[in-house]
DNA sequence: GCGGAACCGTACCGTACGGTACGCCTGCGG
DNA sequence: CCGCAGGCGTACCGTACGGTACGGTTCCGC
């Protein structure tokens, strides 16, 4: 089973949808105790037909974390006409995108997932996250950097430098803490804080990289 | 087994220790795929010794990251007489430290161990590699950057958040990455670029935070 | 109405692995 | 020299789970 690059609305008929949903749904109840009968049982199929659908555990696995994955979108910006106010506002965008993602529930465990397959030689989970996830938001953010930077609102020498930069002041240690399980970082307590997070992430990304005045 | 909150170098005996380097070696070269057997016969020891010894295989599994992620010291920064330049070598010495652990494999191993714990509703792993990880240095960088602001060579409202920069502009998206088996991030490629990235992000937190002039 | 494909439910198999039991050896105190 | 504690190696048990087989049912095309 070559899994497909990019994954369309027809890859996956309804009915399987609901099988990848209940999946995902064994998946961020019971953490990576995903066992076949439990998924064939939660959606009322048999073992056999999951093993007909998706060739074995692993397909299952990985059409279920590439189901998720492809349902988030990133919002569009439009970088032709680009001014400091515009600027900022689709910077917040994308933090406040970046933030609420990853506290998610359903991104906690697809990263769990794919991070607990990676330390079993198979990278093809940790890919499928990376590809939707960080790559996802370099790919939209980095032209937007760029007709910035082009209309002089942003000065920097690399673009890729520049969205590492803007990433890790939106991220900082949260995502790992999550990941970690960390308790004293409940996810209404990150909620609450998200739009000042997102505030002093981009201001601090402008103040560094914004064309002086930057308000 | 309550597990203590601090390892001394007497919670082992040497034999012990040898049977969790076993351990250690197993889960860096294996993955999770860390057996009681292998250990045993890894290990030469019996199975039965290390049930004596550990409990459980979560007992094994505890003691060993424990034992690993007590290993990890902080450089000591003397706080007394701080100066721009003494502040930006400590600063950068941080940033190499923490750069530097994050991208080894066995802090990679340990983190995803965890990380997949974690993923089955225990947090005993997890707290202990953010204890000895993230914490560890927020413990120890925090006393710093205050430090720093009472000597006017830092300007932040809570160092917490100042923390929490400066981790955000050091690790950025490496870790994560890493986690998840991001084949284009090799670890030599990242090595090369360690000394740029500690003095890139050395750079940007004190353009955020410092005095004014910051030479 | 009929044949077959798809699919459900369940029983079944093989294996891997956590955990236990036991026989044997070694070293040490008396 | 004896006994015994600690520990090695191995055989063993139970279970959980991935994967397969098969009978029964539904539904669709003809």
């Amino acid at each position: 089973m070559p899994l497909p690059i990019k994954i369309s609305e027809e890859t996956f008929t309804p009915r399987q949808q609901a099988v990848l949903t209940a999946a995902l749904d064994l998946l961020v109840e019971n953490g990576d105790g995903l066992t076949m009968t439990a998924v064939a049982r939660r959606a009322s199929c048999s073992k056999e037909t999951l093993y007909k659908w998706f060739g074995d555990r692993d397909g299952l696995l990985t059409a279920t974390v590439q189901w998720q994955a492809a349902k988030v979108r990133m919002p569009h910006v439009d970088r032709s006409h680009l001014s400091a106010k515009v600027l900022r506002e689709s910077l917040e965008q994308f933090a406040r995108d970046l933030l609420t993602t990853i506290i998610g529930e359903v991104s906690i465990t697809l990263n769990r997932t794919a991070i607990t397959h990676a330390a079993q030689e198979k990278d093809s989970l940790g890919n499928i996250v990376l590809e939707n996830g960080p790559m996802a938001i370099r790919r939209r953010l980095k032209p937007i950097l760029e007709a910035a930077r082009d209309a002089r609102l942003l000065r920097f020498n690399s673009s890729e430098d520049a969205y590492r930069i803007f990433f890790g002041l939106v991220v900082r240690d949260v995502q790992i803490r999550l990941l970690l399980g960390d308790k004293s970082l409940t996810q209404s307590n990150v909620e609450a804080n998200i739009e000042a997070d997102v505030k002093a992430a981009t201001d601090q990304f402008l103040a560094l990289h914004g064309a002086k005045a930057n308000t």
